[in-house]
DNA sequence: TCTTTTTGCAACCGTTTGATTGCAAATATA
DNA sequence: TATATTTGCAATCAAACGGTTGCAAAAAGA
C-alpha cells in the first residue's frame, strides 16, 4: 500500500478533490455532489488523501469536515526544485529558441 | 491507459530515472545499471515517460539517448500554483503557529 | 560472414487500483 | 421512540500496473 503524495495526486479525481478543499473545507457528501461517481468512491479517494496527510478531518457531530493540508503538498514542490533551474535560466530559454528553430527547419 | 505527467511521476523508479536524465542524457542500458530490476522493466518505465513527453529520444547508431524535457515537468508546477499561496503567505504561517499551539494544548 | 551488443516488443503473472453494491454505526430530527 | 441522515467499512469485479522471460531486429566489431 503505497501512500505518498505523488501517488495521491496521480488520480485526476483526487486532484479535483484537493482543488475543492484548498478553497474550502467540506464534508464527504458535499464533495461527492461535485462528481458523477458514487459517494463511496469519493470517500475512498478522501481516505487515500487522508492516509498521506494531504487532508485533515475535523468532526462536528455526525459531519466530518475535511481540510486541505498545504504543507504536505509542499513536498512535491521540494522535489521539483531540482528541475526548476532548467526552465527558469536564460540558458534553457535560449535552448528552447534554438530547438524551435531546428524543429521549423526539419 | 492514463499517460499524463502526474501518473508518470507517481512511481518512485520513474522519479529516479527522471532525476538521472535531468543531469545527463543516457541510453536505456546506462539507466538500467542504476537499478536492480531488469533492463526491460526500466525500458517500460522509459516508454511511459516518453509517451507523456517527459523525455525525448535521440538515436545515434544503435544507441538511443533519452533527454529530459523540463518544459513538460512545468505542467506540474503550473498546477501547484493554486496551492503555493497557501504556504507562502504570512497568513498561512500564522495559521501554522496557531495550529501548533493548539496541538500542544490538546 | 559470424558474433556480439543494444534495443524494443510480446506474452505472461501476481498485485494494486478505482469503481460498484450492500450494510452497519452514530447522530440528528419528528 | 421511530425515522432519516451522514459516514465508514467489507465484499466484489474488471482493468491497469509493474515486474519477469523470451525473442527478433538493427547496428557494430572480429
Amino acid at each position: 500500500m503505497r501512500r505518498d503524495v505523488f501517488q495521491a495526486i496521480a488520480d485526476p479525481t483526487r486532484r479535483a478533490i484537493i482543488s475543492l478543499l484548498a478553497l474550502q473545507a467540506m464534508t464527504p457528501n458535499a464533495i461527492a455532489e461535485h462528481f458523477q461517481s458514487s459517494r463511496q468512491a469519493v470517500s475512498k479517494h478522501i481516505q487515500i488523501l487522508s492516509e498521506c496527510q494531504l487532508v485533515n478531518q475535523k468532526q462536528t457531530g455526525r459531519e466530518i469536515y475535511y481540510h486541505f493540508n498545504a504543507q504536505k503538498m509542499k513536498e512535491v514542490d521540494v522535489w521539483m526544485d531540482q528541475f526548476r533551474a532548467l526552465w527558469e535560466t536564460r540558458f534553457s530559454q535560449l535552448d528552447n529558441v534554438l530547438q524551435n528553430l531546428k524543429n521549423k527547419q526539419s
